[in-house]
This record gives C-alpha cells, structure tokens and sequence, in this order.
RNA sequence: GGGCGAUUAGCUCAGUUGGUAGAGCGUCGCCCUUACAAGGCGAAUGUCACAAGUUCAAGUCUUGUAUCGCCCA
C-alpha cells in the first residue's frame, strides 16, 4: 500500500468494477423477505449537480448502501426531471446565437431540437451522480417525458377532469410577460426593492373633495374598478357608496368599504385593481367588482380603456401617467417606499398577476386525506415539526395553477371543436370518438407544469398505472430524502396524488435536510459567486480555473470583480483534491437536523485526514500481517476482547443513529472508533501483543476482523477507501469475493461484549495517561524511558501490574515498574493516580521540584472544586431525601474519590515541599 | 401580521427520558517514536443570549424579553 492515501486512482477502479458487475441493481437480494425504496428526486435535466443535491444524494446512498447491506432487496430509482421552462429556455438560447426563434422553426421541429440537446448534454448530472458513487439502480432510470410517465401523466390528467377535479378558468396567475408563460408560485422571487409610493388625488364626483390614494404602482391606475376604505374609518365614512371620477380616464369607480383595507397604510384609502392584484382580485369578488385587464401578454397597455396609453410599455406607462397627473395637480407627493417586487427566477422580469384561461386542478378535496396521512402517523416528517409547515400550507390550500404557455412538456390532453367545446381524452382518437366523427378537432397548446408529472413520480417510476410486480414491491417508498424549499410544490403534491391514484401514501418517512451554506452562512448562488461544485471539491480546481468559473457570464463586471477579490482571498492556492469519500464523510457528519448547513473547507480536510488515517491503519495491518496464518479462534487477550466489546457498543449506537436519521451522529461514532478506539489505542497495544507469543495469533485475527468490520460499518458512507481496503484484505482474510457491496452489514454480536476487559483497559488508559502527563508537563520526552514504583495497590491493581507489564513498558515507556509497600518510604518523584493506587516517577534529576509542586497545586485546585460541588449537594437535605437513591450513591462514591485523591496528592505536595 | 427556528469554547456545531458541559477546526507547548507530520503526546478556553418559574437538581421543562434567520400573507 502506499504511504498516503490517494483517492483517484482507487475511485476509478471501483465505480468501474460496481457497473461491471451491476451491483446496484435492484435484483441483488431479490429473495429476502424486506424490500427497501427510495426515490430520487428527480433532478433537472439542464442541471448539474450542485452541493445540495450532492449532501442529499449522500444521505441516500448511505441509507441505500446500509440496507442492501442488510440483505433487503433495495431500489435507489433515478431520474431526471424535463424542467419546462428550464429546458426551453436553454434550447432557445442556444438557437437565439444562431438568430433563430423558436417560433421561426415551429413547435414540432422546436421540441425536435430540445430532444437532441437532451440526447446530447442531458446526461451531465447522471455523470456526476456516478462521480459520487451513487448506488442507484440505473436500469430502472427514468425520464418524466419518457413515454410511459406520459402516459400516466395523461391518465391522471383524464381521470381528475372526469371527477370535476380539473377544469378550466380564467383566474389571476403569475404571469412572466418575458416568457409569455403562467409560472408556479416556487418560480416567482420576491426581493425587497426600493420603489416609490405614488399619493394620487381622485377627484369624488359632483364634489370638490378628493380622496388621496397611495400606490405602489400608478400604471394600474387605468384598471381601477373601485376605491376601497376601512369601513369603520371616520375620515371617509361620507364618501361610501359615492363614485370617483378616475383620471386619466372617462371611468367612474365606487368607494367601498372593506376591513381588508389597512387604516394606518398610506392615507388609509386603496384603489382596487382586481385584474392586477392577488389581494384586490379577492375584494373584487366580494363586491362583484368589474376585472378590468388592462395589459397585453407582454406587459404593455391594451386597449381595453380608451387612453393614451394603449402600446405603452407597463413601465414607459407609469412614467407617463406620473407625468400627466402631476400636470394636472393630481399628484399630492412621492415617497420613497420598499416594496417586495416578484421577479420570475429565469427571466428575472417583474411578475404580472394576469387574468388568463388556464387550467387548475381544484386541490381542496385531495387535500384532506393527505393532512389525515400525516396526522395519523402513516407519512412522518423528519424532523417532526416540519408537520406544521406542512399543516399550515395544505390547511389554506389554493387550486393548482397546472398549465403553462410554453412548448416542452406534457401536452394537455384536451382537444376543442371549432365551436370551443372541450374533449379531455387519453388520445385524439378518444377525443374524436367524443366529438364525433368529422368534427375538427384542435389540441389545447397549453403544456402541464412540470411538478404535475413530479407529482406522480414515486408509482409512475415503478411502472403504474399497469399493476407491475415492482410497484408492489416497492411502493409504498420508505424515505423521501428532500429540502424543505419543495414542501409545498412536490410533496405535498405527491402526497395527494399518490393517495389519489394508488390509495397509499408514496412514502413513510420524509427527510427534510438542511440547506447548505458556503463557510459565512450565505446562500450559494451563481450571482453571489460563492458556489462551490461537489466535483472541483472531489478532483481539486486551481484558483484560476475556480476564478473563471465563478466569474463566467456575469452581467456585472463589478460583481466579477468583487468575486475575484473573495475568491483569491478565500482559495489563495485554489481547492485541493479531497476526494468523493472524504467529500461524503463531510456531508454525513454535517447531516445533523438544523435548517442552515454552513459548509467549511476546513470540515472536508479533517475528513480527508480521517480517510488517511483508516487507510495507514489498513497499512499496519497488512503490513504486520501479510505473512501470517489467521487462526480466527485463537485466544484472546484482555486488549483483544476490549476493541471487540467497544466495536459492538459502536454498531449498536450506529445502529441507533441511522434508524434516527442522524447520520452525523453515526458517522461521528464511527471516527471515535477508528480513530480514538482502533487507532489511538488498539494498534498500539497490538505491537508488544504481536511480540508476544503467547498473545500473537488472538491479536492477528482480531486486527483484522475488526478492520474488516470497521471498512464494513463504514462503506455505506466511504464507500471507495473502504472497498479498497476491504480487497487488499482478502489475502489475508481468506475472502475471494469481488465487491465488499456483496458483504453484510456486520450485525451486533453480544457474545463479544467484555465488561471485565474494558474495565481493565481504562485502568491501563488512566496509567498510561497519568504517565503521559507527567512527562508533558514535566518536559520528559516520550522516547525516555522512566522506572516507576506503584504504591498503594489492591489486589486487583497488583494483578493488573502483572499481567501487562509488557503492555505498559511498550506505551507508557516504563523501564521498570517497582511495588511499593504502604509502608515503603518512596523516593522523591511526581505522582500520579490510578484510582487509590499511586504511580511514583521519581525525581532523580529527571523532574524539576517546583514544577512538581506547581503540577500538584493546580491538580488539587481542580479536586478541590469538584469537592465542594459534591459537598454542596451531599450536605443539602432535600438532595439526600429527594433525589434517587442511585444519584445520591454516585454523587456519595465521587467525593470520596475525590477527597482520597487531594489526600494522596496534599500528602504527596508536603512530602516534596519539606524536601 | 401569522408560523417555524436559532442563540453552548476564538470559529463551526453536537448535547439522546433533567443528574459533574463535549467534538472538529483554530490556539499554545513538546516530539520526524518504523501505520499515519494529512501524524503523535499534552495544555488552555464556557455566567450554555437575558430574566423569572417548576424541581432535591435546568444547557435540557414552562413563561417572558432581546437579537438574528427562514417561510407564508
């Protein structure tokens, strides 16, 4: 083996032998009585994966690994998702460097177009899945315009329009007039910006009085249909039930009354445009108010009132219109006023609520049944109390915007005669047979949003709506391992769906993971240019490939400016290759239940390290044992029967831990082990047991059983190191297997618990410590080796002393180890404690007495604190009486321990001092 | 405005049914000891945001306050 480990050439190896060899199959274990699942969320085609797929895909693999490992037949089902706009707007872009629209080449050879794109680059993200080792059946990927998933999403589609659960409105949506599209509320951002609130003065007709009216947005003055008032505010009430002459315009308006109207807000008058208002559609409909739309598709004033606008953009519009009140004295004053402005994440165009034809899904009635799932126990949020985001949402549900104006989806399955009828059908046959023969029937051009088809995803993966043998097995899914930024928009939906459609839930568990934050807490995005690619971190990038990454395209030279500032200063020497194993022992560990996940270099290189560390203990053990014959029941020694006993209590906790979904808890116990347990203490005490004849063959079999154990425990979450050192280990194992994938998860075993032996092993840690401390503090190096005396031992102790001599001469450096009789008069030395027994190092030129005495007073400090708390409590009535007994014995036991100890040591303080 | 969450070592975070506050990183010493300097040995560091309450006992339970964050309207 090599001195240091180096991750790439063992990666490659292994991603290459688990395809060969189909290891992530969902066939292995076909015959155990347990099937596990999980469902990949679907990644978007166009994407690639960044550090939050990354840290969930972890999560899955480690789960999946895991139970494959048990022996349950295990589906990790991948799969892309079509990302409507997304994908469309890649493919238009590119066409658009070509001086190409899409309209230009026509819808069919458009979606044409976008299938080659997907052929060629929509792979990138499977890539980089493989990159991770990502154990996902990839027989069983799917796409959500596959063929079969249409079908489904066509099904559904049918049979919710049959049952009155989808129809067809004209409502308010969120409209990108960029795209000319509807989009979902999770494709809308609202960012704080600074605007302007306009005050308007509207003239009350047959009057001299105005009302003044504060806007946000003076453009849509035009579709005013009323102004509206708190109906208890004294200021107005004379003016309820009058009209307002709108200016600008021919139109009279009403004041109304309404307790939705905010008296504190402006002047407490609002003017009521519910064709361009969420809030003001709503009163619109209490008060059976006109919609005026007053926009085109593309955000420009129609004609629809008389004015001088029409043609104007909404923007070129609120100028104008600012203008021409003020030169008519109707502008009282502007004041600066920050606003949430809803921006479409693509486009980044300012979102028009806008009245169009669109179709809906009507979610009240799917509704209930999935907050009884959750409320019932069947689905289970972790950790829990995301339940009440969950409850908050679907208790105030919407009907679902599910159409959308552009080219690349599902194509809704409706057809209209020339009349308008509608014929909703699997097919256009279906269709005609509806409208009769000859009628001529169009389709609807409308596409679904995307998360319809999502919505089915964990039964239309598996192969529904035919009843196929892996639905049965699989479905319903174990775990949903998602963020909780989709909550609303995909599980929720799937929740639904899949009660709807199949009448069990689509999943057990719901994993919410936090979101991962680069090193300050912020937010990774391409603008900020803090992201950090999962891949440059597993193969290393240098800071000019890293600077050019993250300053590509940007429309601000400014902002790359002020990236390349932080970059250089963050990444000065660009990012070293960590590794896809340290890469996931990172997220493992960092997997604990908060919502924000700050991701720090500094965290990768630790594990990095770690990785190193199991890799070099590999090499002791091949080294030490590459010609030995492993007797596998060969008697153990006391050390031999501790790391097995500590080994069991580590699986149980790991065990604990991965049922809990703390993977950082797990993957926290198992760096204690390999490093403190194995590392730090049982390859140490191994050199002088392999020196010794009598204790060489226990010690051989256990160094490697528990090694091979260790990679086992560890595989689910390294999965290529462990593998690695699972293969170099065969030799000396005796396995001939191809893959530590085919291995079982090690089970606890109770007959390997020793009690009696950890006992004496942190006897011999406390010896071995107290000896250490001495020598730090006493600036003796490590190598010298020091002759001690014991004093006032048990018979325990006495035993102990005799049987690891060897053991204690090898880590404490002891050149001889003296007994002392109480009565004894021993030497001038230092001193340290196990339990009552007292470890003499004598003085002898070695120690120097004032930095003994200093070492002993700061030692009694510290006893003397712990005494007085004991005390404190001891001497309080109500603790003796009203705590259990058990407590108080402790708390009783520990002063005593502690007052012999300053004892010992205040003996041994006066001792020294008079010398 | 409604909901959720956070506040623990210099930094990033654990802390399981209340029972002596932990880890990693960083810092400070001493060591290139034949698995590992990506390492070893040792050390220092906390009014657990604040206040009150429950309790023999509160980082942990209750209430309130402050600061910060996220989601929804």
């Amino acid at each position: 083996m090599e001195k240091t480990y180096n991750p790439k050439q063992i990666e490659d190896k292994y991603r290459a032998l688990w395809a060969a060899d189909n290891l992530f199959s969902s066939n292995v274990n076909a015959s155990s009585d347990k099937a596990y699942s999980i469902m990949l969320p679907p990644p978007n085609v166009t994407g690639s994966l960044h550090m939050g797929h990354a840290f969930q895909h972890t999560i899955m693999d480690i789960l999946t690994r895991y139970h494959r490992g048990k022996g349950e037949q295990t589906l990790w089902q991948p799969g892309t998702d079509h990302a409507g706009i997304a994908t469309q707007m890649v493919v238009e872009r590119q066409l658009a460097a070509q001086d190409i629209t899409r309209h230009q080449l026509g819808r069919e050879k458009f979606i044409e177009k976008i299938w080659d794109w997907k052929r060629q680059s929509g792979g990138t993200i499977t890539a980089q899945m493989r990159r991770l080792g990502s154990s996902v059946d990839w027989e069983k990927e799917r796409f959500t315009m596959d063929e079969a998933m249409s079908n489904a999403v066509s099904k559904v589609f049918v049979q919710l329009h049959q049952e009155g659960l989808i129809y067809r409105g004209k409502r308010l949506v969120n409209w990108d007039p960029v795209l000319h599209t509807a989009v979902s509320d999770l494709e809308v951002v609202s960012v704080e910006e600074q605007g302007s609130l306009w005050y308007m003065r509207y003239p009350v007709s047959h009057s001299d009085e105005v009302m003044v009216v504060a806007t946000t947005r003076p453009e849509t003055l035009l579709g005013d249909s009323a102004v509206a008032v708190h109906p208890e505010d004294t200021r107005y009430q004379h003016l309820i039930g009058k009209t307002i002459d709108l200016p600008l315009t021919k139109r009279k308006i009403n004041i109304i009354a309404d307790d939705y109207v905010d008296q504190a807000f402006g002047t407490g008058c609002v003017k009521i445009t519910p064709a361009h208002d969420f809030n003001d559609y709503e009163m619109g409909q209490r008060h059976g108010l006109d919609i005026l739309n007053i926009f085109t598709d593309d955000a420009k004033i129609n004609d629809a009132v008389e004015s001088a606008y029409v043609g104007m953009d909404r923007f070129v519009a609120r100028k104008q219109i600012i203008q021409d009140l003020d030169a008519q004295g109707l502008l009282e004053k502007i004041e600066p006023h920050k606003l949430m402005v809803p921006r479409g994440d693509r486009t980044h165009a300012v979102i028009e609520p806008y009245m169009t034809d669109q179709w809906f899904v009507k979610v009240a009635p799917l509704a209930q049944p999935a907050i009884d799932a959750v409320k019932e126990g069947k689905i289970r949020f972790i950790p829990e109390n995301w339940d009440k985001t969950y409850f908050n949402w679907m208790e105030n549900i919407q009907d679902w915007c599910i159409s959308r104006q552009i080219w690349w989806g599902h194509r809704i399955p409706a057809w209209y005669d020339e009349k308008g009828n509608i014929f909703v059908a699997n097919s256009l046959e279906e269709a005609q047979t509806q409208a009769g023969k000859g009628v001529k029937l169009s389709q609807d051009t409308d596409v679904l949003d995307t998360w319809f088809s999502s919505a089915l995803w964990p039964f239309s993966t598996l192969g529904w709506p035919e009843k196929t043998p892996d639905l049965a097995r699989f479905y319903p899914t174990d775990v949903l391992v998602t963020g909780f930024d989709i909550i609303f928009f995909w599980v929720a939906r799937m929740i639904m769906f899949g009660l709807k459609f199949t009448g069990e839930v689509p999943f057990k568990d719901i994993y919410i993971t936090g979101l991962i934050k680069d090193g300050h807490g912020q937010k990774m995005s391409k603008s900020k240019g803090n992201v950090l690619d999962p891949i440059d971190l597993i193969d290393g990038i240098s800071l000019e490939d890293l600077l050019e990454k993250r300053t590509q395209g940007m429309m601000q030279p400014k902002m790359a400016k002020k990236i390349t500032q932080q970059t250089k200063q963050e990444f000065a020497d660009g990012i070293p290759a960590f590794g896809t194993d340290a890469l996931r022992f990172t997220f493992a560990a960092l997997a604990s239940f908060g919502r924000d996940i700050k991701f720090d270099l500094k965290r990768i290189e630790g594990y990095r390290n770690f990785c190193n560390k199991l890799w070099n203990a590999s090499r002791f053990v091949l080294m030490n044992l590459e010609t030995a014959h492993i007797t596998p029941d060969a008697p153990l020694s006391v050390a031999d029967q501790w790391i097995l006993s500590r080994l069991q209590n580590t699986k149980i906790k790991v065990e604990k831990h991965l049922h809990d979904y703390r993977l950082d808890l797990m993957s926290h116990e198992l760096y204690e082990f390999v490093w403190g347990d194995y590392c730090g203490w049982y390859l140490e005490l191994s050199k002088p047991l392999l020196a010794a004849p009598s204790t060489r063959a226990g010690t051989q079999a256990t160094l490697i059983k528990v090694l091979n154990e260790m990679v086992t425990l560890l595989h689910p979450i390294i999965p290529f190191i462990t593998e690695e050192i699972f293969n170099q280990c065969q030799t000396i194992t005796g396995k001939n297997s191809t893959s530590l994938m085919t291995q079982a998860y090690p089970a606890v075993d109770k007959t390997l618990c020793f009690e009696e032996s950890e006992h004496e092993i942190h006897w011999l840690q406390t010896f071995v410590l107290g000896i250490r401390k001495i020598r730090a503090e006493m600036n003796i190096p490590p190598t010298k080796p020091l002759p001690c005396f014991v004093q006032n031992f048990s018979t325990i102790d006495e035993a102990y002393l005799q049987k690891n001599a060897a053991i204690l001469s090898a880590l404490a450096k002891t050149s001889q180890i003296e007994l002392l009789n109480v009565t004894d008069e021993a030497p001038e030395s230092a001193m340290a404690l196990v339990g009552e027994m007292k470890i003499l190092i004598p003085l002898a030129g070695l120690i120097d007495k004032d930095q003994e005495i200093a070492r002993l007073n700061k030692e009694i400090g510290k006893l003397e604190q712990q005494k007085n708390q004991s005390e404190a409590k001891l001497n309080n009535q109500k603790f003796t009486t009203g705590a259990p007994a058990a407590i108080v014995e402790v708390e009783r036991e520990r002063l005593a321990a502690t007052l012999s100890a300053i004892d010992d040591l205040n003996q041994q303080l006066t001792k020294i001092s008079t010398l």
